[in-house]
DNA sequence: CAAATCACAAATATAGGAAATTATGTCATT
DNA sequence: AATGACATAATTTCCTATATTTGTGATTTG
């Protein structure tokens, strides 16, 4: 994105603090599905696992709250926000929308270097799917990425900001429901070249309605494989409620 | 929004944790323009101000800085967001975009229960809004916040946690705006009573067209207003770029 | 002589450890 | 079986140490 010259090849920012770092690892590590939907965030385990102190740990778990992946309620640390098909529904409405809207405010700014950017992204999209299929049951960490940085490249010129931003959002939500998926059992990959070559298509071609059309249900069509029965249990372990006015003594 | 019997009579949740309070505090101060845009948030000063520990403001900023109120950047503390004429135009499309969408969907769904809340909503804003008439150039809280209520109101329906949630933000920074403009002399109170009862009437009529086209003016000619000359630097005070690659040593 | 460079001191940010507060689980008692 | 007291575990908070940036003035260079 920025055109400058960095350590990483990726051209995203090395991590300049311990708390950045940190933060990275386990956002990834909660997207990934590694710590699961409800379960607990004990800070000492953490401490152990990452090495760090409590503050640096509370700093990275408090941005995650903001994000909606991780929640903190009262005096009783943090979980993992729970999972459920309602919430799933929700996220996959959401990035529809957005990715639809940003898609359609791309076409109309479109230019050369947003057409060589999803040109490219669709390459580098399309050689590993061509390799993935070979060995449909394996987890490509390179091909979440591309597929990914296909989608970003879509809408990269839709000119807005928060829409960026709010879709990333929506993206990640509904990544980590589709890792929630793959934990489960060899997951039926999705064939999704066809939907993305039609997607490029639309793209190239500036036909809107058609891209919408497709994009769309590319997005709900993936949505729809994650809703399998025993992946979701949409009540997480049930707390008593807290009680109410109580427990309201500090001193000084 | 839940129906639970608490301590605060407008059903907000009393913050359970030091923390929660002072981030509402200085999530306020930021909004309300005390603090104002490209401001450095040096740690020191703000543990005089709000009397607490760096760690307890270093968690709330963090959050803030996850909802696009308050910036990082590497090893040189916390900033207030700048605030740019670019900016204030993409909020406002945002913000028009989220809440005639689920304005919409608000009308689809729409039920007794909805429909009360939407006039107890305009009846308090309606009210206050007369009172303030009277003396335009007075800044009032509660019209604030019986504005902010009315526009819940109205889109509480939607059934979407998500969009909520990103109506809020975004609500939220377009107030920031009208607090900054504010703040610069005194502000020709926009006559949006008018504009208000439009929209209940559309609202109730459940007519969605007339709901979007009058709400959507609304938004906009509300955000016109802010785009006050003077009002908006659009650049911060320049940095120099960071030396890439350099400066990552640390013992242990 | 001006502009850039460097070294040093002060200010500030980041991170670690530990104390204080609150929640949780266990076991005896009613 | 429900209640209450106690011990333990976990969270929240503060204080202190280290590392980094920033400001100031002297020195060198063009």
């Amino acid at each position: 994105m920025d055109g400058l010259i960095t350590d990483e090849a990726d051209g995203s920012v090395p991590p300049a603090t311990l708390t950045e770092a940190i933060y990275g690892r386990i956002r990834k590590d909660i997207l990934l599905g590694l710590f699961k939907p409800g379960d607990k965030l004990k800070l000492d385990a953490l401490r152990q696992r990452y090495v760090a102190s409590v503050n640096t740990l509370r700093e990275t778990l408090s941005r995650l709250v903001s994000e909606g992946l991780v929640a903190n309620e009262g005096q009783r640390g943090f979980t993992v926000v729970p999972a459920s098909l309602a919430d799933l529904q929700d996220i996959t409405e959401m990035r529809t929308l957005l990715e639809c809207h940003a898609a359609n405010l791309s076409l109309q700014r479109a230019d050369l270097d947003w057409e060589s950017r999803v040109v490219a992204a669709y390459h580098k999209l399309s050689k590993i799917e061509e390799v993935v299929e070979g060995d449909p049951k394996r987890y490509s960490p390179l091909l979440e990425r591309y597929n990914r940085e296909f989608h970003q490249a879509l809408i990269s010129a839709c000119g807005s900001r928060w829409l960026l931003t709010f879709h990333g959002f929506m993206y990640d939500q509904s990544l980590r429901y589709r890792m929630l998926a793959f934990q489960v059992r060899d997951f039926p990959r999705d064939q999704s070249r066809r939907e993305h070559r039609q997607i490029l298509d639309a793209a190239l071609a500036r036909d809107a309605d058609t891209l919408v059309s497709v994009l769309s249900a590319h997005i709900n069509k993936g949505a729809k494989l994650y809703e399998q029965e025993g992946l979701i249990r949409d009540a997480g372990p049930k707390r008593r409620p807290r009680a109410a006015g109580k427990s309201r003594s500090r001193k000084k």
